[in-house]
DNA sequence: GTGCGTGCAAAATCTTTGCATACGC
DNA sequence: GCGTATGCAAAGATTTTGCACGCAC
């Protein structure tokens, strides 16, 4: 006989559990979004409040922020610091665990990509100043093709 | 004969009168502000506004944000997000054009390294999706070693 | 049932802005 | 003297927090 109809733990709640905390619906909601819109996508915290709100789902606002703090530290997401007015945050996902983002600093376009010297020179740096690195994020400022 | 007592006009002072602006003691002592404490450091509008009151300077936070983002499109300052709490801001030197940032996120420490490679590589990026590059900035953040 | 998480609203930050006045040019 | 810049205070924007209730475990 197959436990085939037992329910499959997700890493979220493996993780939340194994620290004493709660998989609760607001949590999942957050994380299934970002898994939804899928990765490369940069959100603030209005705008998934008012995704979550949209579908019909009750989050405060409040509850977004702690969510997303909470999820940055499990190492869910990633918060980024490109732009003015505010945070965003995104996917992390195994595919690209170092990535880079281009910027245009006239229409907020952003685009990605990686680069392996990139994380070797931010490798290098680390070592040479006797820091244990943890993740280096090369952000470039420029005007896109429609922006020129 | 000499003009020796004539006054010198600084760059500020040129750049400001070339679009019709002014040299105020308040945009002057803001500048000075950070020529005095050396390039390198990263000054939030709270410090930079504390430092002149401090020095009897009688500058309002208001001017010290109008004078910050007027010095930053002008080129003279250089502005940061690195660290949670507000952005900062550094003097732009002719030294340092490129220059990266090794952030410690327990305590908040900093260093500064340059890489050509890096530089490079932003340049690759932007060409490659036809963004005209305006300034690339790696930040690497890990632990320093008093916090490892 | 226990105690962590949520919602709400208020508070705390950080930054910008309107307007009358001051002052560099 | 003209018009930009300042100071002040109020408004805005973003994020955090206190507290009572609700719900995951």
């Amino acid at each position: 006989m197959k436990a085939s109809f037992a329910k499959v733990p997700t890493p979220l709640e493996l993780e939340l559990h194994q620290e004493g905390r709660r998989l609760t619906p607001q949590r999942k909601k957050v994380l299934d979004l970002f898994q939804r819109i899928g990765g490369g996508k940069h959100l603030s915290a209005e705008d998934i409040h008012g995704k979550l709100i949209q579908s019909k789902s009750r989050v405060s606002l409040a509850t977004v922020y702690r969510t997303l703090r909470l999820l940055v530290k499990m190492g869910f997401l990633h918060e980024l610091e490109l732009s003015e007015g505010g945070h965003r945050f995104e996917l992390l996902s195994q595919d690209h665990p170092d990535h880079h983002h281009l910027v245009c600093v006239n229409c907020g376009r952003t685009e990605e990509f990686e680069s392996d010297q990139v994380v070797l020179a931010g490798k290098e740096a680390a070592d040479k100043q006797g820091f244990k690195l943890l993740e280096s994020t090369l952000n470039v400022r420029g005007l896109c093709p429609d922006c020129i």
